[in-house]
DNA sequence: TAGAAAATCTAACACATGTTTGTGAATGCA
DNA sequence: TGCATTCACAAACATGTGTTAGATTTTCTA
């Protein structure tokens, strides 16, 4: 179960054996969380890191008014909040989507140990920053792309984001979101979203059911996304340069 | 000119004189940029990180058809690349839209200089993480707020972290922004943004000229904006807790 | 397994925003 | 100082997306 993140810290370079033991032995024991609860929410401040072992999870923030924008989707393997351990505070809420298992460690271990495994503080750090890549795409998706360019291209990203945590099959993956959640994600209504699904239906380039998603014609979506999988720095490939010969 | 980063690294909570001596020291002499010049391209690695002293840029990305889309605002005081060191290139450009001032360090000794001074690395890491923060408010801004509401909020959010560096006079402050480069900030195209901007004249709120841009009406932008300053983490106050009781 | 609740899907209509095109003013450059 | 370029502004029209409301289907749960 801790597989994926480690998986995950390995895409940046490899973490010696202590490395990974610390951080195996900081992971509190994993625990079961229902659908459509908050993890964290906006105004705490946690003092724990958690970790999204399994199932979905989105950042999200809501207006005075209702309106609410979820601001990424947690696959299994990340972590949901490493900058609340700098800023002290969340100033977004984390809730599940699907079942999810997370597991927690105590920030200040989490400091503590980077402080002594430089490599494990520069892993972290990686992820974080990965994660930004990601919300500036975002930001160039919600500003500059039609509805249904954005749709194809959350749907190129997620399944490219699922695969480098080993967590597609073939040109299928997960994707528990219902199409109210996909509109409060790609900044459109859910009728909309509806239309939307169904154009990308009618072209024979994705179906969506039952929280499964499946690309047909995986050339044509990226072709059709204006997807670039620049920004989110090779973690769809197996293992970067880093690595030695001998790969896995 | 050093003052303004000192000024924001501060926020977090004070460096020690050695640490800040370290930081000047490692601040190649200033160097003046044109406007609309890119000071890192999407791709480059640059192996310097990049600070902007004066004057305004934009980070932005562009799709391959053409359509811009202008993902933060940097001000005086903001590092344009810190992310580029642990990344290694970089996923978007950044170009000046006023004429700049520019300092570079060499991203190698950041990162020494981290290792050596740890509430400088701390100091760093916060800066990156209060620009994320920023990033996510884009999200909801370009999600979920109208194309006025936008632009009330991002009004909004530039007096607020210019204040914050020391460069609003009262309720004014510059934005050498065109209405074109609005558009390319807020997702909305130029003639909407004449629109817009014509109707936060008309009810008095905000005017914007030649550069500079004056809020009327402070209390009623904020209400239209839907602006809750939280996600800028007290980057509007002079010196949060940390600082003693003698502040200047 | 029935009933309730949630999710998908449709249709009609409203409207915010985009597009195209053009004018005049401001700005920069030779 | 004049010319070219950029910028702000305007009007008419096109359209993508939102809204409201309701019918169907699927999923949950007692």
């Amino acid at each position: 179960m801790i597989k994926s993140v480690l998986r995950k810290l390995e895409h940046h370079h490899l973490l010696s054996t202590a490395e990974t033991q610390a951080l195996a032995e900081a992971i509190a024991r994993p625990r079961y969380v229902k659908p459509h609860e908050d993890l964290v929410s906006r105004g705490d401040s946690p003092g724990r890191v958690t970790l999204l072992l399994d199932g979905f999870a989105t950042r999200y923030k809501t207006l005075e008014d209702g309106r609410r924008q979820i601001l990424g989707l947690l696959v299994p393997g990340d972590f949901c909040d490493l900058h609340s351990a700098v800023l002290g505070r969340m100033d977004h809420s984390i809730a599940t989507v699907s079942p999810a298992t997370v597991a927690t460690m105590r920030a200040d271990v989490v400091e503590q140990l980077s402080t002594r495994h430089s490599s494990l503080a520069h892993a972290l750090l990686w992820c974080t920053l990965i994660d930004d890549a990601i919300t500036r795409e975002w930001v160039v998706n919600l500003g500059r792309r039609t509805a249904y360019e954005r749709t194809a291209h959350f749907f190129c990203e997620i399944h490219a984001r699922l695969a480098a945590v080993g967590l597609s099959r073939g040109s299928s993956c997960r994707l528990p979101l219902t199409q109210t959640e996909l509109g409060e994600t790609l900044g459109i209504s859910t009728v909309h979203v509806n239309r939307t699904l169904q154009e990308l239906r009618r072209k024979g380039l994705v179906t969506i059911r039952g929280g499964e998603l499946t690309i047909h014609d995986h050339d044509q979506l990226m072709a059709d996304a204006l997807f670039d999988p620049d920004y989110l720095y090779a973690l769809g490939q197996k293992h970067p340069p880093t690595r030695n010969a001998a790969n896995g």
